[in-house]
RNA sequence: GGUACCUUGGAUGAGUGGCUUAGUCAGCGGUCUGCAAAACCGUGUACGGCGGUUCGAAUCCGCCAGGUACCU
């Protein structure tokens, strides 16, 4: 059976090299799983792979999309699939690298078959939130849909507006497309995890952020002034210097708030990974212990 | 040397006698099925020191220490 290498790790970890080398080792391209990188232009904020090793391996999912464009993880989980599907014809084994566990969990275990929102009524729920508030959002989606309202998030304004989102556009409680059920992929999946201490996963970050400035990072967000409010923009690294153009911060002040935040997402990562007992873990020094690793689950497979 | 003001949890900052000791940020933990590097949730008994007044003080009084401003 063919098998798809999945590799974890926090931001700044080290898995583009570790990803580099094992895909070497299996002659295979790479998916990048990375929710941030695969909008063009972004490339150093996002700590994109860089020419020399976007060279190595035919990376997919990196720039090929616009900081304007719709995306999400289902359309995420279908192009990987079908990508999959062709690449296993000549490469048995895969490999899928990056940090965004909801893409990841999208393609390992699938995500329900809900109807993408089309515009009009995402506008609409926007407009009707910004309206009349979170409070009355959810007491239509108690009217509407009481078993997701019971169970839901419902001070967060993102679940509750998409849950309405699709009651309203399908006439159907958002609950009664929510199967929740993991999907059985035909392929093996072998999750390997990159970790370090934390003060030294810490060090990196610092480091890093010191290096984007230096490559000229207020560059590149001030090319994107004109798409400030889109969702791809909302993001570590670019929010913040938006906010130095803007005058509100000084730029040390902006430095200093993106080392925090990455710190702050890296640890939001480390918590969606403790629950997932799949995943070995290894520091990224051990390269020939992954690859090992590797290849003794797919022989056991 | 004198006068005035200030001193609250890692940071900031309310609270001027009791009604469980605000809030924000960070830190730490967590949620996660459609823009997820997003969004949201949980978690902190601190009041400079000593003594006094009082049934009761972070809050009033005195002294001490540290700080700020002005005066000689």
């Amino acid at each position: 059976m063919n098998s798809l290498v999945v590799l974890i790790g926090p931001t700044a970890v080290g898995k583009t090299d570790t990803s580099l080398a094992i895909a070497k080792h299996f002659g295979c391209p790479i998916i990048s799983a990375d929710s941030r990188q695969m909008y063009k232009g972004m490339e150093i904020g996002t700590a994109m792979p860089g020419k020399e090793e976007l060279s190595q391996s035919r990376h997919y999912f990196v720039a090929n999309l616009s900081p304007g464009d719709y995306y999400s993880a289902a359309r995420y989980e279908a192009e990987v699939l079908s990508l999959l599907e062709e690449e296993f014809k000549s490469h048995p084994t895969m490999l899928m690298s990056g940090g965004s566990m909801m893409y990841i969990d999208a393609v390992c275990k699938g995500i329900d078959d809900i109807p993408t929102v089309d515009d009009e009524t995402r506008a609409m729920v926007l407009a009707k939130y910004e309206k009349e508030g979170l409070e009355q959002l959810a007491k239509e989606l108690r009217l509407l849909d009481p078993e997701y309202y019971n169970e839901a998030d419902i001070k967060n304004p993102k679940r509750v507006m998409h849950a309405l989102e699709i009651c309203y556009m399908t006439g159907k409680p958002y609950s009664s497309f929510r199967q929740r059920t993991a999907k059985e992929r035909p392929f093996n999946i072998i999750k390997v995890g990159l970790q370090r201490r934390r003060e030294e996963l810490y060090e990196r970050i610092n480091r890093r952020v010191d290096t984007m400035i230096e490559q000229g990072l207020v560059e590149e967000v001030k090319r994107f002034t004109h798409l400030k409010s889109h969702n791809s923009l909302n993001t570590v690294g670019y929010k913040e210097i938006f906010k130095y153009l803007d005058g509100e911060w000084t730029l040390d002040f902006a430095i200093e708030k993106i080392k925090q935040n990455t710190r702050i997402y890296s640890r939001k990562q480390t918590t969606w990974y403790r629950k997932d007992e799949d995943i070995k873990w290894f520091h990224p020094s051990e390269t020939e212990e992954i690859i090992r690793y590797i290849e003794s689950s797919i022989s056991n497979k």
